[in-house]
DNA sequence: CCTTAATATGCCTTGACACGTATATACTCC
DNA sequence: GGAGTATATACGTGTCAAGGCATATTAAGG
């Protein structure tokens, strides 16, 4: 189980993580929201744990996880050398709606700008 | 293969991948540059144009494989959720630094702010 | 202590998928 | 149209990881 990514193939996993995002949460209370067999749970805790995703405190008889932020930022880096190859798709869409408007004389001045970072735009390709 | 994680999970598909940012590629490119089988490039960009990661067009007996961009969206998309979660934390690591700068009278002024989207701050829990 | 609750771990089965090797398909050029 | 090149597909095999189920571990509380 190299890589982030296949950690994060998996499912179940996401699912819990997503879970995560809020608060931290016992393995009970994962287990009963999402409905899985608390050994289940327990196994990808312990997967999502030893890649880092993941760390636990103990309450009691409870142990209480919480995302941790590396793994994540892992990926974003990941993702970020296809940013600038993909907001030249959006822009070239920005600019075809924004020649609609135009010709169409719709009145909408500004659109919010998308979400991807790396705004220094102007590279042509838009095949 | 549902996902587009368990599709980025398989490290020679990131390696396609991360080929194909700088241009388009043949098979052939493909194979050289990654030293793996012919049949081994062929059904990875299968499964990534099936995905929706590429697409091809025909160049005589070549085929020119390029990126599609809707796939790294949609994982950005799901990274989405957690960067508010982490940029807490790396907002709480700049003031850390920022304190201990300030201590040690270090003179650097701005400190490029991190990649992280989403700077709608304040909402502590750095706990 | 013994019981109950909460979580972790072990073992087994099963299915998915990556790979290698062989072969099929498609196109080009002489 | 036959040889050569580029790419796709088919099939058999091995590996690995997810799930189910049973059981071990640890803590709490009477």
């Amino acid at each position: 189980m190299e890589s982030v990514f296949e950690i994060i193939a998996e499912p179940n996993r996401r699912a819990i993580l997503s879970l995560l995002v809020s608060s931290q949460q016992s393995v009970g209370e994962i287990e009963r929201q999402l409905r899985m067999p608390q050994p289940t749970v327990s196994k990808h805790l312990r997967v999502l744990r030893e890649a880092g995703f993941v760390e636990s405190t103990v309450d009691a008889q409870r142990r209480l996880y919480r995302l941790k932020p590396e793994p994540f930022q892992e990926v974003d880096a990941w993702l970020d050398q296809f940013r600038r190859f993909w907001s030249d798709h959006v822009d070239a869409l920005e600019r075809l709606l924004d020649r609609m408007e135009e010709s169409t004389a719709t009145k909408r001045k500004t659109r919010k700008r998308g979400r991807g970072p790396n705004r220094e735009r102007d590279q042509g390709e838009t095949k």
